[in-house]
Parts: C-alpha cells; sequence; structure tokens
DNA sequence: ATAAAAATCGAAAACGTTTTCGAAAATACC
DNA sequence: GGTATTTTCGAAAACGTTTTCGATTTTTAT
C-alpha cells in the first residue's frame, strides 16, 4: 500500500503528469470535466503531494528552526509556544535544538538546520563567550535569521527584545517608591547582554532617586539557580543587615531568596522587600506572592517568528531587507512581596 | 552565491558526477587520487549534501513529530528535551507541536505531519474525547508511532509509560504510613488514563490498609489547575474537617492546596498531609516543600525516542514488528509536606 | 606476450513534483 | 470554408542526490 503520485493518477485517468499537477491547483488551463476527475480520484487515493518533492522542486521547506539554551523553562517554553502558533497559522513548522549553554553545540546545531535547508532561523544565545563567528555566516548566507531575548548586540541581525534596562530601572523605582532605602541586586553572568542590561538599569534607578550606588551590594550569579537565590539571601544577611530591597536578575533567584526568608523567619515584606524578573508561574503561588517584571514570552516568540517570516518572504523575492528590531512593553506586577 | 553541488564539484573537476557522490561517501570503487581531490574541492567550496534532494532518494527525512496537548509544562518540556536530545545522538530532528487538548489540532497535526513525511510520531494525547480514528488511521498505514503518558489503552502501538495505578497507591500508602487516616482525592478529569488509573490506585491503597473507600472525598478536576486546588482544599476542610491526608492528581493542584492552607494558617503537614505527583520543580521551593511522586519525564522522553528508532528501523528493513510498552519506575519523594 | 583478475569510472534511472512553452483541439468570427 | 482566437493539453527540463550495472582501464599472473 504505497502513497498516491501524480504519475499514478495520470496513469489511471489515461492524461498526462502536467495536467495532473495543473488540475490539483485549480490552473486556468484544465477543462472542468477533468479537473473533476482528477480531483475525485486524489480524494479516493487520498493524494498528498510529496513534500520531499516538493521542497526540492520549490527549494523550501517550510520549516524553520529554534535554538535556545534550555527548553525546560518556562520562560522559553513559552516562547516557542508562541512561535510554534504564528508558524502553524501560516503553514509553518518549527525545529527545536538545545543548546545547553554551550557555543560548540550550538554551532554544530546552526550547521545542522542549515544543513537541513530550513527557511529560516530564530534562536537565544547561549551564555558562553561572545564567539559569533557561526552567526556572521547566517548573515553573509542571507540566510532569514532572528534573535531573541538573549541576544549579541554587535550582530547586524534582526532581533524581538525587551528593554533590559528600562524594565530594570523599573522595578529599582518600585522598590524605592515602596520605601526601600538600601537595595541590593542579584544579578546574573557577566557574559550575556540582558544580565548586563538590567544591571546598568539598576544602577539607572538608583541614581535617579539619588541613592548612591554601592558595588558591595551586587552579587553575581553563575548559574542563576535557586540555590544561589538561597547562598546569596544568606550572605546579604550577614553583610548588610539593613538591606531592605533585592532586586532579582530573574524569578528563579527571587524564589530561592523567599525561600530563605521564610526558613529564618525574616518577615517579607516588612524587613525586606523582594522584587524578581520574569513573571515565571512560580512567582504567583509562592507564599508571600512575588512581584515581578513581566516579560511577554509568547508574545516575543509570536513577534519573532513573524519578524522571521518577513525576511524569509523578502529573500523569496530577492529584496533586500533591512533587519528589523522589535522591542516589547514590559510592565511592574506588585504581589505581596513588595506591597508597603 | 549559490550552495555547491556535485554537479559543480564533478564540471570543475571533469569527472562524473557519480564518482565524486562515490568519492565523498568513500565508496571503494574510485581511486585515492580522485578521491583527495574531491574531497578537497568539497571543502573549500563547502559542500553540503541537498537534504531536499537526499530525503527525495532516500525516502526518508531523518526527522520526528512530537504531538503534545501543551508545551508550556514542566513536564512536557522536560519530556521534549529528552527526546530532542536522544534523537540528536542518533541524526534527527524534531518537530515540535501543540494540540491544546484539542482533538481536533491534533488531527489536523497528524494530517501536517504525515504530508511532510516525518519518519515517525511521538505523542501525548488530549483530554478531550476518544476519538482516535486519526491513531488507528498511523497504525494501518504502519507509521512508526509511540504514545507517552496520556494514553489511548485501546489503541495497539507502543506505548511509553508510568504504573500510575501503583505510583498512586504508593502515594496513598505513604500517606497512610504518616499516620492518615482519612485521606481525600483530587482527580484528574474523566477521561484521561493516567487520571482513571491514579484514583484506581488511591481507592487500593486504601483497601489495602483496610480504609474504607468514601466516594464524597473525592474531588474531580476540569481543568487541574492552581485555583482549582485551593478552591477543593476550602472544600474539603469545610464538608470533612477532619480530613488529615490529600492525594493531589498533580503537583500543581498539589500547590493550590497548600497556598490555601498557608493563607488560613492550616499547620501542614502537622493538621494535613499533602502529597502531589510528577515532580515538578515547583515542588521543591515551595514552603513547606511538598512530597510527591517523581515521575521520570526526561528518561520517558528519552525512551520513547528509541522505541520509536527500532519502529522506524525496523520499517525500513521490511521487518514486522510487535509493539513495544516501556514501563518506567516512579518513586516516592518525601519533603515537608508528608513528615510525620 | 596474452589472458584473467582487479581497480576505476560513468551512463542512466529513479525519487515526485512544478512550470515553461509549444502543439493540438475546440470554438469563434467573417 | 477558411482564418483567427481561445481552450486544453503534454513533453520535457529542472531540482540534486543515490545506486546499479556495465564498460573501460590497469594490474597481476602465466
Amino acid at each position: 500500500m504505497k502513497e498516491a503520485t501524480l504519475k499514478q493518477i495520470a496513469e489511471t485517468l489515461g492524461i498526462s503528469i502536467t495536467t495532473v499537477s495543473k488540475a490539483l491547483k485549480n490552473y486556468p488551463d484544465v477543462s472542468d470535466k477533468t479537473r473533476k476527475a482528477v480531483h475525485e480520484l486524489a480524494d479516493t487515493l487520498q493524494y498528498k503531494p510529496n513534500s520531499f518533492a516538493v521542497n526540492l522542486r520549490m527549494q523550501e521547506s517550510r520549516t524553520i528552526g529554534v535554538i535556545i539554551p534550555e527548553l525546560v523553562h518556562h520562560f522559553f517554553s513559552s516562547v516557542i509556544d508562541g512561535i510554534v502558533a504564528e508558524a502553524e497559522k501560516h503553514g509553518y513548522l518549527v525545529i527545536i535544538q538545545q543548546s545547553n549553554e554551550s557555543v560548540v553545540m550550538e554551532k554544530s546545531q546552526v550547521e545542522l538546520l542549515l544543513s537541513k535547508r530550513v527557511d529560516g532561523i530564530v534562536m537565544s544565545l547561549s551564555n558562553e563567550s561572545n564567539d559569533d563567528e557561526h552567526l556572521k555566516e547566517l548573515l553573509r548566507r542571507n540566510v532569514p535569521f532572528v534573535q531573541f531575548d538573549k541576544i549579541s548586540k554587535l550582530l547586524n541581525s534582526s532581533k524581538v527584545i525587551i528593554d533590559d534596562q528600562k524594565a530594570a530601572c523599573d522595578a529599582t523605582a518600585h522598590l524605592i517608591s515602596k520605601g526601600c532605602k538600601k537595595i541590593a541586586h542579584i544579578r546574573g553572568p557577566v557574559n550575556p547582554q540582558n544580565a548586563i542590561d538590567r544591571f546598568l538599569g539598576y544602577k539607572k534607578g538608583l541614581e535617579k532617586h539619588d541613592i548612591p550606588f554601592d558595588p558591595s551590594l551586587v552579587y553575581t550569579c553563575s548559574r542563576v539557580s535557586f540555590e544561589e537565590g538561597k547562598a546569596f539571601a544568606a550572605q546579604i544577611l550577614k553583610e548588610h543587615p539593613d538591606v531592605d530591597g533585592i532586586f532579582c536578575i530573574t524569578d528563579l533567584v527571587a524564589v530561592g531568596v523567599l525561600a530563605y526568608f521564610n526558613e529564618h523567619k525574616i518577615p517579607v515584606p516588612q524587613q525586606v522587600k523582594v522584587i524578581g524578573f520574569s513573571n515565571w508561574f512560580m512567582s504567583q503561588v509562592i507564599t508571600p506572592s512575588l512581584s515581578t517584571v513581566e516579560q511577554p514570552s509568547y508574545e516575543m516568540g509570536a513577534a519573532a517568528f513573524n519578524v522571521l517570516l518577513e525576511e524569509i518572504n523578502a529573500r523569496k523575492e530577492n529584496r533586500v531587507r533591512e533587519p528589523r528590531t522589535v522591542r516589547l512593553e514590559t510592565q511592574i506586577i506588585e504581589r505581596e512581596s513588595t506591597r508597603a
């Protein structure tokens, strides 16, 4: 029981492959009679055009590749949700690859996706060093390509991002508005652009409200984990017992901080107020619930696909097209951990 | 700047396409001299075989499809993690589709994957009714296919699952061993097989320890949400104030229960002990930390891919192959919410 | 030297589709 | 009836690879 082909239909109907193909696509130069006959036979045989052949002929796969550092992350899985949903609307399929924060993996995955001839690639960078030869190669070869979230600023590609500096500044200002005078920042690793930007935003937020910046109040995560959050909470309390506000690079770390405070009966928000980043699901179920910065992850995915689609279409029509940057809005979400 | 092809290499080297192809694949019937020449030129031209052509010729895409109800779920994203990782090891790519718990979507996605000629499909069913015509079709057409987690028991396909009945029985027994006498169960919707099995396991666990089954102690979720957990916690407390143990269909619901108890100062585990299911990340960061049943999600993904690969290979070699069922071990994880 | 064996190569078919362009058939017009 | 126009069709090339099988060349044996 093999799959039906154009040839089969053509032979049983006694007409040419060409005509069958045209009939199925409702070309104007085929008579109603044969068109109907072809459609009927195709239906009963359950004819589906062979994608392999179509791909080869049309030089496109209607498939895109997505490379992210880690799948098991509320943020990334919901970005992918957005990408997949939007792609489906436009008849595209999406292949997922995971770099596990390794540039080596990332490179080989880009290679693989290219060799599979995907129509485009969307990607969030791993934390490792700034070696982006493989990304430049994408641009050189004119492969439709958009970065999101963790991007390389220098790379002149399309991007979908939030304004991390502004968001972090807002978060810091939020703490200040709630009465915090001495605010610590648990930041992310040194490399990723968004960790840098959030740190800068934190500084700017302090400046704006005339609070002097104290470098000893900045703590740097290496793996951005729950455990690090707990450990830094302890350290902060020891080194700066009078800290009354903490801005964390991400909710996971903030939840670690809250866990430590819960265990040691440090009242939140009375003694210390805490704000996270990203609005992960966890933050609303923890007690006390966690204030955070809403980062529209699903929308980022959807936007990333749409920008990519523009690039794909531009390339198909041989248009040149300047890379585009989409900046999505963030929003402070106030919950118990920062109530006055 | 087009992609290099065999033809190009052949022409510049003045040999035939055949020889180039063979040289690149190290066939024995090509001389060392030409082999080297071909490899060198291929390297400098950055030749990559055109997947579209290879697919067409070989009748395979080295790509599999995965359909799940919902991506943004710790369980599913980590299953996918397992699938993608294992697939990568064997040179396969994976396409993700999301049914959003809708059978209609599910069907059209199966169609789409088939029309894209993926080499196989792995899938977890949506909660909606038991219409599995599209799945039977897969078996009829002999498409490599494995179900995991939410499966249709009647369907004679390969499966990767846990023993939900046993696991639920263990969880119930765990509560009993910690001194619980009156145990409520917040169960999942009526349709999914695993909700049924966990309910049956709960009953069996009671029986085994001579606790009479009381149907009024069973509460049925419709969307299996955090909010439902909170609501049922309130209801249980009102209808059965002397309940001292609750077994929840999944961690999310259990976290809802804990949140309600926290808010209303019901001491856990002193007054009520709570156990969840799945060992989601959340359960270890909540206070009190949540006892649960570890469900090896990453391993399920890896196993699912490997079973699928067996089927793919069997089909390639025209072997017949009985569907296989892999049953993974679960394990009770004791945390604060059930300490004696 | 010749015959046999081994090594090296290439023509061609096949995978299944899309599309161009010209040919044939049907219809219109005068 | 003949010519012009419109409809309808199909041959063939192209996409780029893999593989079979026969042909040619080189090496070995005698």
